[in-house]
DNA sequence: ACTTGTTTTTGAACACGTTCAAGGAGGCCA
DNA sequence: TGGCCTCCTTGAACGTGTTCAAAAACAAGT
């Protein structure tokens, strides 16, 4: 899953690099629809077709850029999590990592929204092209509401982890078009919501709370089917 | 905000109406993308540039389509809030009216979401441009929680509609999307939701709770700036 | 009717994402 | 060495959204 077509020799693997690094050079410069093809090959050293080698399309581009992240956060996250009990320090470490990666080049990201929030492309994070990084990602959360503390009742730790998710691209969502500066309001926003998020689950938790728990879990199997 | 450059004469506005409903018809027989500017213009039966002249771009006749069913929506939804005092049936009603409008089109919108996603860019629901069309669309929700069962405490009037609004276009996503048959995924999300943010208010709505009321608004001002 | 200015229409031209047929480059076996 | 196969590279060509200079149509004043 590392969203690159063909790649059997040495030189290849480095010539799709070298397109991809070229890539991310100018899109990070001048944007992503400021950038043409013809630029990014031409920066990279080969023909106007080679990238087209590689990547399926100007979005795969951005998408490898992801992949390239996701795994670096498979690393990063998992001890990060250990570190803590809280879970609202959990949560907020995940998001805040995933942030602090696609910092430089928060902009781009559009790109891939733009056509990955139609299910059908094939780019889309709730495609089926994408599941392995959607269910890594999504087990970040699974391991964080796992001991934690609150503890998260049993009937909602099937369905939790994907609802977090769904939070995190809300946020991330939000913080691509953040254009206050450092995105403070972006971190309003989470200061805000997780403390909300973490209190919900708590409240939810009572033992009065079982209806209402069910009544959600309903909702959210109605919706899926 | 009739989202149509220059029309100055009657045969100019019909030669725009002729273009429109050349592009509506051809994107609903084969859809946005496999449908060609040139297609629309000879359709219409002008020449490929005559669309140019009375619209921005591609994206901007669905804009246009869009801006044609709020103008009807004006007349329709306002005589329905008043029908009935209940909270959840108004809301209800203003939804289930926008999405009958939408219904023949469904699919279409995504054209609009693509790039309207973007705040920054012009045919956003979220920009400057399109301010018009969301305060009156804002403003249905601002009539239907005046005077309505439950009622809905003074500190969150000012802000609910708008929030409401947010919900409203979050529905609107999630059907577009939605290919179960007749939608009825997203009926199932429209009954399970309306009833939550009803009680939701009323259960904030409790003199205990004033505090949870500000912090709420305290983190919508904080994201806002 | 002629002039002048404005509105509308035209279709060629441009830029860019993408495709594709053709041609190396390098290995492997006879 | 020659033949063959796979992997990689090339750049011209295509389709499409969009622009634009020029022409046509029209309106109004004289």
């Amino acid at each position: 899953m590392t969203y690159s077509l063909r790649v059997a020799t040495a030189k290849a693997e480095e010539t799709r690099e070298r397109i991809l690094d070229a890539a991310l050079s100018l899109f990070r410069k001048r944007g992503f629809d400021e950038t043409t093809m013809r630029d990014i090959a031409a920066e990279a050293g080969v023909a106007t077709g080679a990238a087209y080698y590689y990547f399926r399309s100007k979005e795969e581009l951005v998408m490898a850029f992801y992949a390239r992240t996701a795994e670096e956060a498979r690393e990063v996250i998992p001890p990060l999590v250990t570190r803590s009990h809280d879970l609202g320090k959990r949560i907020r470490g995940i998001i805040d990592t995933q942030l602090k990666q696609f910092e430089e080049h928060r902009r781009l990201m559009v790109a891939l929204v733009r056509i990955g929030i139609d299910p059908k492309h094939p780019l889309s994070p709730f495609g089926e092209e994408t599941g392995d990084m959607r269910n890594a990602s999504i087990d970040f959360f699974r391991e964080a509401i796992a001991d934690s503390k609150p503890p998260v009742p049993k009937d909602l730790s099937a369905d939790l982890p994907r609802l977090l998710w769904l939070y995190q691209m809300g946020i991330i969502l939000f913080w691509m078009f953040d254009e206050s500066r450092g995105q403070r309001r972006t971190r309003a926003l989470l200061d805000g919501t997780i403390d909300l998020v973490v209190r919900l689950i708590q409240i939810s938790s009572l033992p009065m709370m079982g209806r209402l728990r069910k009544r959600l879990l309903a909702i959210l199997r109605a919706v899926e089917e």
